[in-house]
DNA sequence: AAATATTTTTAGCCTTGTCTAAAAATATAT
DNA sequence: ATATATTTTTAGACAAGGCTAAAAATATTT
């Protein structure tokens, strides 16, 4: 069994690692999670001892397979919740992060499992990320970002980059969707910013949305 | 705010002045909490300091007004969440407890309230238990133990005593639900036993199933 | 190759919540 | 009323998880 704050820093390696790929650094580790880098080298050594990972000192640190099985059961019940809070609670994406973290450290496997039936077994969560399954496998599917995209091409909206409340809430605005498709209708030059076809009406987006918003060309 | 050792002492107390009508000791909190009467001294200081619980040393405890509106709020949450377990993901009455232990910690408002909402507004928790209001009301209904009734009287099953699995689990096995209307047939002087009819069916009960199990009378 | 800068670890301290053992207060029995 | 038993509090210790400041290792410049 794992506590609250070792779930947590077994969550940030994970997401470490998938994100750049390679062993994770001890100071990533305390930036993502706002502590200090010697917290993080003491819980780490703790960790080790567990065998979720794999730690050389000075030298960063890799989760084992039983720690990303973990992680990843975390970052299953983080999503279905998510899902849960917007589809039957009436949610929004925006207000949903903060209750997800506190709801992904519930220790019940019966709850997840019916959990995710009563959700009708979603893939993906209500930030288009995906949702790993029982045995921690990921779904990845192929996604550029909306600022890749060249004039003329098409592409559904499927995810973000940024999922601030901030931006998700200017989405909101700009009824910009999950499931819509976008058509680039102009690329600028000067300012790399974009214009855009969304639900048959014209759009101007800059480059920091285009840079945060993930489509899937079609 | 509270930390999760702060809810359940305040959870525990709030129950036991609810059963005694009276100020709590420390040994009974104790007791309660499977942890030591030393703990509970210590623990008890800090929550007087927090103006949470009245105390005086040797005294026992009692809850403000303020630590009796945290209390129900944390009850509140527990038997909403033990409705969504049953109703919602086909938890059976004898499953949610622990589960509920879990998620009564989790601080959201506009989590409990939605739930609420999602829920039908409900009344009472699967094992009859009444659900306060979210200024920390209690609806108290009128009932009796079964072992209370005399021959002939009637009463429908409204909650249980006992809310142990293993009682749980033996309703269920002789169909025995909240709901269902209760007959006394016959009472037994030798050992207080009770020939009842339930669904149209005799059944025999000891007298220690009739004293956990609440009937309203009818 | 040194010198300097950055990253990481260690050492020592703090808070929370727990425990055991001993002391103090209260309750019960003679 | 005293003696005995029980309850409650205090004193001192410990583990988890955090912090700051200093030391050690690694990286980057000159
Ligand atoms: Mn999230
Ligand atoms: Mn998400
Ligand atoms: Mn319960
Ligand atoms: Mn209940």
């Amino acid at each position: 069994m794992f506590t609250l704050s070792e779930e947590n820093y077994l969550k940030a390696i994970y997401h470490l690692e998938l994100d750049t790929g390679k062993g994770v650094s001890t100071n990533a580790i305390a930036k993502k999670l706002e502590t200090k880098a010697s917290s993080v080298s003491d819980m780490i050594k703790k960790l080790s001892e567990k065998d979720v990972v794999v730690y050389k000192k000075y030298k960063g640190v890799t989760l084992t397979g039983f720690g990303k099985k973990i992680a990843a059961s975390i970052v299953r019940k983080h999503r279905l919740w998510e899902v849960f809070l917007v589809d039957k609670l009436n949610f929004s994406w925006d207000e949903v992060h903060d209750v997800a973290e506190q709801l992904e450290h519930i220790k019940s496997p019966k709850l997840v499992n019916q959990l995710d039936s009563f959700l009708g077994f979603p893939s993906h969560d209500p930030h288009g990320d995906p949702i790993p399954d029982k045995d921690g496998g990921l779904k990845i599917i192929e996604k550029s970002l909306l600022s890749t995209l060249e004039k003329n091409e098409t592409g559904v909206c499927v995810g973000v980059n940024d999922s601030s409340s901030e931006f998700l809430k200017f989405l909101d605005k700009k009824e910009i969707t999950l499931g819509k498709q976008i058509i680039v209708l102009e690329k600028e030059d000067f300012d790399d910013s974009l214009s855009i076809q969304i639900d048959g009406k014209k759009l101007s987006i800059s480059n920091k949305i285009a840079n945060n918003l993930y489509v899937q060309k079609s």
